[in-house]
RNA sequence: GCCAUUGUAGCUCAGGGGCAGAGCAUUCCCUUGGUAAGGGAAAGGUCAUGGGUUCAAAUCCCAUCAAUGGCUCCA
């Protein structure tokens, strides 16, 4: 298990099928060039420029024939060539005579990483009539690849440019899985199954929690009643913990002038991201894309003490973003989004404890919401890159103060290079979602650079004025995103506090009504959101349709529970904790939802 | 934005040059049923939009818009 990934036989298999696949790709087109064909997380892929756009029926050719290949038992044999003989192999290859070329000349590998030193020579792997320039490793033979635990045809054909690079040709990838086992195979499916009911898109129109209307315009979500029931919830939740916790709200506007971002120096590097401003009587104006900006004006009206600092402002602030339409997605990547955003302008003897304090209110946020798979990513800028602004010293202390409030909150962490905001260094809590995907989701960032820009000061002890330094921080992220990621790691079954309808009272004769519309007030004077089910269904289809929508708890009343002052309680888990007296039942409902529990 | 695919009722989808279909949801009627969907009827459509080919287009072609899977980028 402690095996790297890139030590395993399941990676050998993998990166095997995809020359597996190669062979039967261009035994379909032999015209076909050859790009790069990896083991990725899962499967593999193999990247193809092809003559004509590849169709399912190809598809389909390609996985059968690569069966037929497995199945064969063609050995993979391995041999070192000299440049000049790869090169004359390849001679019709053009992608990997530039592979070639750039391993040779030192430049980069195939995954476009430099290279320490120039390859002086190449490996290249055969099994039965394919032969691709590769440093392995692989198995034995072809008869190690399972054909029942094989499959390309589960994802459908997409487009990926050479190297990445947006500049350079599209060509067509072909994604593949491989297992050990048969059983392994229809696992992963079944996960892929599993994902795709959870999926927040799916979820979302299910449970009438938002909608996207193409003539309101793509990425910008509309919130429906139950969805918008649940973001407040949340968002009321937050705040409070913020007041709490010595925080101030703030409320800034949706545009402002132009200047104000040249000033932070936001402009140019958001310029891509940015909506075209707008023109108000010559003066041109920005949908507001980042809030910081604003909330240093408001520490900027007044002279500020060293006793007032830390001084904390926090708004829900919504922020506009272009992004290309490719990649909207739901709620995860919109136009419009809220962050919840907090700006603190601290002293510099101050900022370590306000960092880690700052970082335990995210910890203490996430625990409360049960989402607690994490890796902390410690986000510090590329010296090579102009992409970040102010001198060494000032991004030197700011990094030094996030490694070590981490290292005293013995976080596990990683550092990377090129990750941190243009003004400063950071730390990303990343949440891994159900499908293992990696969720940018809280931020904490150290900014000594906008201080700079906009010449904040208090006035110290001693009667100097000073620098104040900023910490920029986000919990949720955006809270479009953040709801987007918790219905999937729910998949819809929210805790009772955020359950849009937290009870569905089901009769079961009309006769029955009366009764529950008076349970329904006296639960929603706890300020419980319930619901009574009046429809003319039988009281099974009324529990199925609950069940569907994943409310929590269902209290069913018929004669016996009238008669009794109490109602039969069953849980959307499909537990049946029978009749309660009414009140019990109430009192634990509202137990559960003040505690914010997680188990019903 | 780029590559591929898709767009038919509120939702999920079938149909594929010659009368517009089903299930669920909606409305009404019958049924008043004790823990995962009782029965019947009605209503619902410019087949995404615009153009073209054809005696005839939801169906074929082109363009646009949108969605989906990827790539690149990102909260």
């Amino acid at each position: 298990m402690s095996q790297p990934y890139e030590e395993s036989q399941l990676y050998r298999i993998r990166h095997s099928a995809a020359h597996v696949m190669a062979q039967a790709m261009l035994e379909r087109f032999p015209e076909a060039h050859i790009a790069i064909g990896p083991p990725i997380e899962d499967g593999f892929y193999y990247d193809f420029d092809l003559p004509r756009p590849i169709q399912e029926e190809d598809l389909a050719w390609v996985e059968g024939r690569m069966k037929e290949i497995v199945k064969g038992d063609h050995p993979f044999s391995v041999r070192e060539v000299e440049v000049s003989e790869a090169l004359d192999l390849f001679r019709d290859q053009p992608y990997k005579v530039e592979l070639i070329n750039d391993l040779v000349h030192g430049r980069t590998d195939e995954n476009g990483k430099e290279i320490a030193a120039p390859a002086s020579k190449l490996t290249i792997y055969t099994q039965d009539t394919f032969t691709d320039l590769c440093r392995g490793p692989h198995v034995a033979s072809t008869k190690d690849i399972n054909p029942d635990a094989l499959s390309i045809t589960f994802k459908p054909p997409a487009g990926a440019y050479w190297r990445g690079d947006e500049k350079r040709p599209m060509l067509t990838r072909i994604y593949g899985t491989a297992w050990e086992t048969p059983e392994q195979l229809a696992d992963y499916l079944h996960r892929l199954e599993e994902a795709k009911r959870r999926d927040h898109r799916y979820l979302g129109e299910k449970l009438d929690l938002f909608i996207l209307d193409p003539l309101v315009g793509k990425g910008l979500p509309l919130w429906l009643p139950k969805g918008a029931i649940l973001r407040d919830t949340l968002e009321r939740w937050l705040r409070q913990l913020l007041l709490d916790s010595g925080y101030e709200p703030v409320v800034t506007p949706h545009i402002g002038s132009i200047e104000l971002y040249k000033t932070s120096g936001h402009y140019p590097y958001y310029k891509d991201t940015q909506y075209a401003p707008i023109d108000v009587d010559g003066e041109l104006f920005l949908l507001k894309p980042m809030n910081c900006p604003h909330h240093i004006m408001i520490y900027k009206s007044e002279l500020r003490s060293f006793r007032d600092l830390p001084v904390r402002y926090a708004e829900y602030g919504t922020v506009y973003r272009y992004e290309k339409s490719g990649q909207l997605h739901g709620l995860t990547r919109v136009r419009g989004f809220t962050q919840d955003d907090a700006h603190l302008f601290v002293t510099p003897e101050q900022l370590e404890s306000e960092y880690i304090s700052t970082v335990k209110l995210a910890q203490y946020v996430m625990g409360t919401l049960g989402m607690t798979d994490f890796r902390a990513r410690v986000g510090i800028r590329d010296p090579k890159s102009d992409k970040f602004i102010g001198d060494d010293a000032l991004w030197e202390t700011a990094t030094k103060a996030i490694i070590n409030a981490c290292e005293q909150l013995g976080l596990d962490y990683t550092v990377e290079e090129g990750e941190a905001a243009f003004y400063g260094p950071k730390l990303d809590l990343v949440f891994h979602d159900v499908l293992k995907r990696e969720w940018q989701l809280g931020t904490v960032q150290v900014d000594p650079n906008l201080p700079e820009r906009f010449e904040l000061e208090y006035v110290d002890s001693d009667g100097q004025r000073k620098r104040p330094v900023m910490i920029h921080r986000a919990l949720f992220g955006s809270v479009e995103r953040f709801i987007g990621i918790m219905i999937e790691h729910f998949g819809g079954a929210f805790p009772t506090w955020l359950a849009p309808v937290q009870a569905v009272l089901i009769p079961i004769a009309d006769r029955h009504i009366e009764y529950l519309q008076g349970v329904v007030a006296k639960m929603r004077a706890r300020g419980l959101r319930v619901e009574v089910d009046t429809s003319n269904n039988r009281m099974g289809a009324k529990i199925a349709m609950a069940r569907e929508q994943q409310v929590p708890y269902m209290l069913i009343a018929g004669d016996r529970d009238v008669a009794a002052e109490a109602v039969s309680v069953r849980l959307r888990t499909d537990e049946d904790r029978g009749q309660m007296p009414l009140e019990d039942a109430i009192a634990h409902i509202v137990k559960v939802v003040e505690s914010h529990a997680l188990d019903l």
